[in-house]
RNA sequence: GGAGGGGUACCAAAGCGGUCAAAUGGGGCGGGCUGUAAACCCGUUGACUUCGGUCUUCGAAGGUUCGAAUCCUUCCCCCUCCA
């Protein structure tokens, strides 16, 4: 099973140090042909989110690391699929969404894929394909006749999303049961259409993946490759993703890039060095010298890397210099970007004041936070929830920093 | 279809006529320590408040009572066992 890593494909051995590597249905052979050919290799991403979110990073970096090494990557986007809605890992079954809902998250995810994706090299640029083309025409009959036949009751209740959802008594609806059916189906679907060899997804794909590459088998006796990734916990336990205040997306207007940045630059310090890996596009030798460096330094490469993958060098910078700004100690905020408020709020109380710039904070909590020492302005700890925040206070410098916590700072401009 | 158990705040889970805005744990938030880390310690965790209080919450709707998360009726949902 093992092979020489002498001899191991370039970018198998790569997916493996970088940490991706979990699972793959013939490591050997696919190692070959990646070594003799430029493949083609897909990943399915499903569409019921309106974006995609760090959740989905890991199989971004898939992507990009078959292009990195010369191979095609194709971008499945389930518009059909998401209308029936995978029971993988899943207690109930979801909503399924409308039509139009679906058409739009497409185009939304497909916009950020093509930030991260080559999309000039004409050799490696991303084929993006929708499920939908084909799936929306299947004839029942024929469909029954042609891919049916290959699938056994018996071995599609052995699955984990089957069996889990049975063995509690969870109802599984016959539409969510054909789920697997149908991603075995796009994997076929891809191989005659675009001799597609591969493909990729996350450990909990395993199950509807080898049903691919045995439907495959069967169906047409192409040799078909799957290959799965580690599912990444935090060293906190939690799964990769979400935080307690929601999703962290990749998309600017639904999490900003000073959070995006702040989000790595908080990287738990056992994670840093597997998130350079496995997050950045810098070398692995690379990565060996900056993991000797100070921490906090390598928190800010990591950030700086992830962040600019995305959100571009310019932007990311100006994270940068407002978390420097945010952070050092008595910085007057003078730099950060600055949040315009109508002239009604002043001469009113720091309650006020702050329930207009976070608006999700209630005033409850906003005098919890002044009783326990959590407001500043300008840098002044603000004990009295009756502080009124008055024209001349403003006037002195044309703006003041408020500060909420120790991560939040604002900078109020009139 | 029959028998039983249950639905409580972000989650888990106690309460089973008043002292219940509801124990406890987790999570979150704030403070301390530090390095914008982890661990640890402290506080806090329904809304509004003139800080006196006021209003809304224990699956839903009704009812009993001076008073209900707690008792009764109907309905909805979930779980366990048997057929």
């Amino acid at each position: 099973m093992y092979i020489k890593l002498s001899l191991m494909n370039e970018f198998l051995k790569e997916f493996k140090s970088r940490g991706y590597f979990y699972q793959c249905t013939d490591e050997e052979t696919l190692s070959k042909k990646l070594n003799e050919n430029s493949i083609k290799g897909y990943i399915g991403f499903d569409c019921t989110a309106k974006s995609l979110h760090v959740g989905s990073l890991l199989q971004i970096m898939c992507l990009r690391l078959l292009q990195k090494h010369g191979h095609k990557p194709i971008v499945l986007l389930g518009g059909g699929t998401t209308r029936i809605g995978d029971p993988s890992g899943k207690d109930k079954t979801r909503k399924i969404l409308d039509e139009e809902e679906i058409e739009e998250n497409i185009k939304s995810i497909q916009k950020i894929l093509k930030i991260f994706l080559d999309t000039n090299d004409k050799k490696v640029s991303p084929i993006f394909v929708n499920n939908y083309s084909w799936l929306k025409n299947l004839n029942y009959i024929s469909f029954l006749r042609d891919i049916g036949r290959y699938f056994t009751i018996n071995k599609m209740l052995s699955f984990d999303s089957v069996k889990l959802r049975l063995e509690r008594e969870q109802s599984l609806s016959y539409m969510e049961f054909n789920y697997m059916i149908l991603q075995a189906y796009d994997f076929l679907e891809l191989n005659k259409k675009e001799n597609c060899v591969l493909q990729i997804g996350g450990s909990d794909q395993w199950g509807n993946i080898v049903n691919g590459v045995e439907l495959i088998k069967r169906h047409s006796s192409n040799e078909v490759y799957g290959l799965t990734t580690n599912l990444i916990t935090l060293a906190s336990g939690v799964k990769m993703g979400k935080t307690e205040s929601g999703a962290i997306w990749l998309d600017k207007n639904l999490f900003s890039v000073f959070d995006y940045w702040q989000f790595w630059r908080n990287t738990d310090d056992k994670d840093v060095l597997k998130f350079l890996k496995m997050f950045t596009d810098l070398e692995l030798n690379e990565i060996d010298d900056i993991s000797k460096q100070d921490i906090n330094e390598q928190k800010v490469i990591l950030a700086n890397q992830a962040t600019s993958m995305l959100h571009g060098t310019f932007e990311t910078k100006e994270a940068e210099r407002i978390a420097i700004n945010s952070f050092s100690e008595d910085s007057t905020g003078e730099n950060l970007p600055g949040i315009k408020i109508d002239k009604s709020n002043i001469d009113k109380n720091v309650i006020n004041l702050i329930s207009v710039i976070e608006k999700n904070l209630s005033k409850s909590e906003i005098r919890r936070l002044i009783k326990s020492n959590g407001i500043r302005i300008d840098n002044q700890t603000i004990s009295d929830e009756k502080f009124i925040i008055s024209k001349e206070l403003i006037n002195k410098k044309k703006f003041i920093k408020i500060s909420i916590g120790k991560k939040k700072h604002y900078k109020i401009v009139i």
